[in-house]
DNA sequence: CTGAAAGCGCTTACAG
DNA sequence: CTGAAAGCGCTTACAG
């Protein structure tokens, strides 16, 4: 039914390898050949059919997608989508279809991007988030499988790609410091992920002395942990600075903050300005550069895709301030 | 490198068909086969490699996920992600993979469906949006590709799932009713949307004749767009409820509220609760229903691939009403 | 510069 | 109940 390199040779006169090569644009084979196997191909609307150069060239074309356990992170952060975003630009444009692996639960996931990998539906991997006891990124280490993580491990050996989290805070303490403020809280921080620890580096590195900084860990993650947080902020002094490490936790915080007529800048990091604004006077923000992020990941996993080797080269992206005021 | 069909026959001392009927579990196989077989496939770990298998059963075993033109929908709308997931649990269950087309406008998009599709990298597509002018769709009609949409259309020949929003509509009306509203107001409806429109009509089948129903239409889809709004309600008597047709505006809203000291009820229609708390009274909300939608969605499309024809069902998802007080 | 042939790893009539 | 053979639509040495 469908046309194929077989109709396309006998109607340009030549032999199904010639068109194959003119698909790819072999060298050897001469431009006037090249242009009327590609006129013919034009004319007939042919389409390789993905499947069968997959089998002969044992590739998938496309890659995997692997998202963190605690699932609706993934719906509620506008992190992992804006990631996606950057990764999916440079894969169309290298040929590469993406696989989501979505699943409920850690097992169910474990099993599908087995799947994935063992079936040849994949070339590689790329994980939206960073843990190196996670039983799938350790599968693919043991299987050879390529991957590219989005985040930081502290493990020399493995690659990845992350934000500049210590330049973050190290913006977030120099702007705040411009602005005049003397007393620094630092929100929902988890010591556990290197993010979190690294923009804590950032600000105690760049504050002066008479910076008064203090931290209040695990508050949680969801926009409603947020929200609940501001009875704990309610009896800081009203000339604190409060930078939230988390988007959606700030998010949840702002809407609580008429509840205490609050006047406290809130800071955050973010993926995306959508939630920027508020009647919070300042709602300025350090940019992660998400896309940014997305579009390195899946850069480099092309560039292991096609060189055939692990380059364990560790990138970090620079953020930026933006400055929005209502 | 990978074991294949032909290393499991080996072993097992069989033909490599009879290796293939086991794994369709052909009934013409005898059991002790069967079991021999299986037991060398689990012993060798043997996967089928899915583009053999594609290439001579011409299927791909994968959809494809068709988002709105209008991108940023798809960045900030809970919904389609929601959507997904339900889509995702029936994918996985059949064995098909999911795949993603998120390119940057409707150019760009409608190629990379074509290019899916020619290439036979899916069997079928699923809309995540209604439109019956969009060439997408008007492509995957002519090319005679199984699609399912998302969304209702005015046609009865083209099958579709949708939420019940007529119902919605009506919930909404006795819900206010009951609580003794006598004022609605409708606020960010696009009357370009059937979706808006059946809302609309629920509301205005089931309410009594001494309430006042207004309608503000076209604020936009954003939740800046929402949050804009305040001004706009600043002056609506105090005892009005508020129907807000999508959950990115009501957020905007409820956000915008103590800029005016709301006392405003905002009911609206949501995807999930993660934003179904504020500081106003009742978060009250018509549920979705959204996972269903997705599954519903899958179903029927898996349905339309495994018996090669195509029903034009069109089919509404009940919705309902969850109470939320803070 | 181009073609004929073999092969990628499966499935499916056909024969027995 | 099982096997040998052909074929799905490509690519890639090999030969000329």
């Amino acid at each position: 039914m469908a046309v194929t390199i077989k109709d396309v040779a006998k109607r340009a006169n030549v032999a199904p390898s010639t068109v194959s090569r003119v698909i790819s644009d072999n060298p050897a084979i001469s431009d006037a050949t090249k242009e009327k196997v590609r006129q013919v191909m034009n004319e007939m609307n042919y389409r390789p059919n993905v499947n069968a150069r997959n089998l002969v060239s044992q590739k998938a074309n496309a890659i995997g997608i692997v998202i963190p356990s605690e699932n609706e992170d993934f719906y509620e952060n506008p992190f992992f989508l804006t990631a996606l975003r950057g990764i999916n630009d440079v894969a169309v444009e290298g040929g590469y279809s993406i696989l989501l692996s979505i699943g409920d639960g850690i097992e169910e996931r474990f099993k599908h991007v087995q799947q994935l990998v063992f079936e040849k539906r994949v070339d590689g991997l790329i994980f939206l988030y960073a843990n190196d006891e996670d039983p799938i990124l350790k599968f693919a280490l043991k299987e050879n499988v390529p991957f590219t993580i989005i985040g930081s491990i502290d493990r020399p050996d493995i690659h990845f790609v992350d934000n500049n989290n210590y330049q973050a805070g190290k913006i977030v303490a120099n702007q705040l410091t411009e602005m005049g403020y003397k007393k620094f809280h630092i929100l929902g921080g988890n010591t556990e992920f290197r993010h979190i620890t690294d923009r804590e580096r950032g600000i105690r590195d760049h504050i002066a002395s008479d910076i008064v900084l203090t931290v209040d860990n695990d508050i949680g993650f969801t926009m409603e942990d947020g929200y609940n947080t501001y009875e704990k902020i309610a009896d800081l002094d009203k000339d604190t600075a409060l930078i939230v490490t988390d988007e959606t936790i700030a998010d949840g915080l702002i809407l609580a903050s008429c509840r205490i007529s609050n006047t406290f800048p809130i800071i955050t990091y973010r993926t995306t300005g959508q939630h920027a604004f508020s009647f919070i006077d300042d709602n300025s923000y350090v940019d992660l550069n998400t896309v940014e992020l997305g579009v390195q990941a899946m850069q480099n996993l092309e560039k292991q895709l096609l060189n055939n080797e692990i380059v364990p080269e560790q990138k970090f992206v620079d953020v930026s301030w933006v400055e929005v005021s209502s």
